[in-house]
DNA sequence: CGTTAACATCGGTGAATGTCGATGGATGCT
DNA sequence: AGCATCCATCGACATTCACCGATGTTAACG
């Protein structure tokens, strides 16, 4: 249970989400992801590390660059069962005035 | 995606992922749910304020009484994916120590 | 009609967490 | 050797968010 809100924390931020499932299309680099992130580097391994002790990804360190990629196809499994659910609210529900309103700045 | 983002989050907490477990089980009052969470009925209603904006949950006003329950069953789905996953990984993996290790103080 | 119970909402407070810049280490290239 | 690139970590800052008490509303019950 404690288990599972880690799990779901660990989704529940937009970077992290975006790093998996760019990982989800095969390894990258953190150069790879900082570029497409468009964030310093420095935010991408954060991250990076946070998921690496969630136990979701793993890195094969290679010369002076670290290969990353997803540890748990059981993820994908999880994320098409999360894309099923949001099919059925339909993409305007699943803001909670507390969590989406914040950062629209865009 | 930002939907994904806000599912993940309201399921990354767990008041919230112990309301909605009980109410795969069936409906719920206010009530019960403040019995077994042991927290203040203020909170428990916050809680099921976010749930509501999120669509996962509904309510049944009778009388003064209000009677929570699903309206995704695909949730159940997702957290056997969860399940699933987290099987994978073992129990002791998925806390980071960003997450996991802060209210420790049981 | 007064009282009790169930519920939602509203500020305030404190902790958790994402972001960032700077630093340091290790590797590869010229 | 010297330098540039890739990466991990640290400390500080600002925001977000969960918690709580108090208040007001509605409904059931005597």
């Amino acid at each position: 249970m404690d288990a599972a809100v880690a799990l779901f924390r660990s989704l529940g931020d937009p970077t992290r989400l975006v790093i998996l499932t760019r990982l989800a299309d095969g390894e990258a680099r953190v150069v790879d992801l900082t570029r497409l992130l468009e964030l310093p580097q420095s935010t991408v391994s954060s991250h990076l590390a946070c998921l690496r002790d969630c136990g979701l990804v793993g890195y094969r360190p290679q010369g002076r660059q670290s290969f990353y990629s997803l540890t748990r196809p059981e993820l994908l499994d999880l994320l098409r069962s999360a894309e099923r659910l949001l099919a059925g609210t339909g993409e305007a529900v699943a803001l909670c005035p507390a969590h989406g309103v914040s950062a629209a700045a865009s």
